[in-house]
DNA sequence: GAAACTTTTGCACACGCTTGCAAGAGCGAG
DNA sequence: CTCGCTCTTGCAAGCGTGTGCAAAAGTTTC
């Protein structure tokens, strides 16, 4: 291990001739420090490279400025843009993500919340996964702060932030039968997580409401190649359905890919398909997909403003609205 | 601000009725505890749900296990999927990844690095722009290891991670000319970055040595967006390339898709494209692109494993190959 | 049973910082 | 000059750990 000289207060203090209070103080918001003093002592931080050791800081203040982003398959569109939204946010709000990788099992996501304590992090964003209630509520009674995005399943002091994925789906629904479609079918992955069988249920239950049958498949990871299985096995039936909606972007474009290319149907006019997220590759010319938007700016937003505000003791839910953007891929946006 | 209340390892010796010593090796590998003590104090640890305070172990240590990630435009496809490589491979090596987003403006590298000197970090690993040498040095200087991936410029004390691109970009030209190309041009964005650079002018280089002429079109940041300009540029001069070498696999697919759908033109047959990077998209049945493969695991693994080999003076090189991988847009692969 | 040795344990200090407290410095009013 | 006031400053305690040191406990050998 490389031994570590950090420069530490006692010596910007001793060149400053000035006691390590002092120093301290410079560098703490609205302490009481003389003009004169400041300068000294700023000059002398910068001639030694000076920086405050946040750990110690934190270890006084009983405050980190951590906090921990969990997510598992972070370079999928939609997940890489959240992060970016939120690191961007907590650096506005003068606090740092710490990233940990669930990939391995859904039992790493009680890891990383042990580790997030091991770091005494000020609180905990959860983008997948489902931790265990034992972990969040010890997190919770530690005074840790905890944000669950998209995962729709209730925990005590917890903020969970949540789409309207039924309602969004019922839209998508309408939005294929003014399209003139007729065979209407649902694409999933087979991971079950809470919104994206929210959004199945939301579909099946406007075909229900408007009699009209729903044909559901689903299948793997919710990926691109999972797209491509999906459209395969649902062009191929009886009664090919002439609308898919996706559960997600990523399967949309291995479906619209698929009916291309391997089925040569054209889209719009032989098969209408939705997607959901309104990740980036949704807008190129090839697509031009017509998805919900996942609010991504705002969640990054109220997630982090959240932090910041008084504890309650019960759970807060906030739920947001998915925009329809209209592009090609149904006829007659 | 909410009261945070840990359990401390006082808390655990006291339940346990040992010392807090005995408490803190047992959380420490190696330490010389009896099976006795250590099965009580795991228990007593368990009871209360104590974890050890990673801030104030990396005080006494001076080794906090925290290695900065510094980048911009995080959800790019290339930089997601090597951030996810990063953050594995450094959970495995127990380590832990903090994201500082520059995405702000270029100064801001050396804020993160100031950001990362703040917090001790055992290493910092920039994959965003090229910070100043009065900082790098500050961090070698602290004892801080240094990683620069695909920067290319030469700092004391740091690791530079790059790929041979110059020749990469030959080998590119070679595919062109056996595809029967006979008009060569590069697309790169504006942004100036040095391995982008290196490919434009070792694509240059190839034309020159094979006595061809090489258009180059230069505009905006590295995005889809860019391609599709560079593409009408490019596709409405007097003399069309039928080849054209993008600088990142995000151009690629905006050059492809325009050329497609705004030129009515046919890849491969009109146009050979290839790219950079091998995005997932890439794959994708939509663009099929051949591309030259970044290997991001490999860059991971490497940057990790340096991490805690012991510190060389010099500053030292690692440069990797990036495979070629056949796909579509490409003649007779 | 004692000596020689190994293993375990508690004490106390150190890490770099913040902050309450009381003493000091400066200053205008009387 | 002295009093009372405000603004600065240094002292020292404390945050939760790791670890060297010496004492205690346990183990082996003769």
């Amino acid at each position: 291990m490389s031994q570590k000289i950090f420069v530490s207060a006692k010596e910007v203090a001793d060149l400053a001739g000035v006691s390590r209070s002092a120093v301290s103080r410079t560098f703490t918001p609205g302490a009481s420090v003389s003009k004169e003093t400041r300068r000294r002592v700023m000059e002398a931080a910068e001639a030694l490279g000076y920086h405050v050791n946040h750990l110690a800081r934190g270890l006084m203040r009983n405050e980190s400025g951590i906090v921990c982003l969990i997510v598992s398959e972070m370079d999928t569109p939609y997940r890489a843009s959240l992060i970016r939204a939120i690191s961007r946010h907590l650096q506005n709000a003068s606090k740092i993500a710490m990233l940990i990788n669930t990939d391995r099992s859904d039992r790493s996501v009680d890891e990383a919340l042990k580790l997030a304590i091991s770091y005494r992090a000020d609180a905990s964003i959860v983008l997948s996964g489902m931790p265990d209630k034992s972990i969040t509520d010890l997190c919770v009674k530690s005074g840790q702060r905890l944000v669950l995005i998209n995962r729709d399943e209730e925990r005590q002091g917890a903020l969970m932030i949540n789409l309207h994925d039924r309602e969004a789906a019922r839209r998508g629904f309408i939005a294929f039968q003014r399209a003139g479609c007729r065979s209407f079918a649902f694409a999933n992955s087979d991971v079950g997580t809470p919104s994206l069988m929210a959004r199945e249920e939301g579909f099946r239950a406007a075909g229900q409401e408007f009699g009209l049958d729903v044909t559901v498949e689903r299948f793997g990871p919710t990926r691109y190649q999972s797209g491509v299985v999906l459209a395969q096995r649902l062009l191929t039936r009886e009664v090919r359905p002439d609308a898919i909606f996706c559960a997600n972007d990523l399967l949309a474009c291995g479906v619209m890919d698929t009916a291309r290319h391997q089925f040569k149907l054209a889209v719009p006019c032989d098969l209408c398909v939705i997607g959901f997220d309104d990740i980036e590759q949704s807008s190129w010319s090839s697509y031009q997909l017509t998805t919900f938007a996942q609010p991504v700016d705002r969640i990054a937003e109220e997630a982090v403003s959240w932090l910041s505000q008084p504890m309650t003791d019960s759970g807060q839910f906030c739920r947001m609205t998915a925009d329809l953007v209209w592009r090609e891929s149904v006829k007659g946006g």
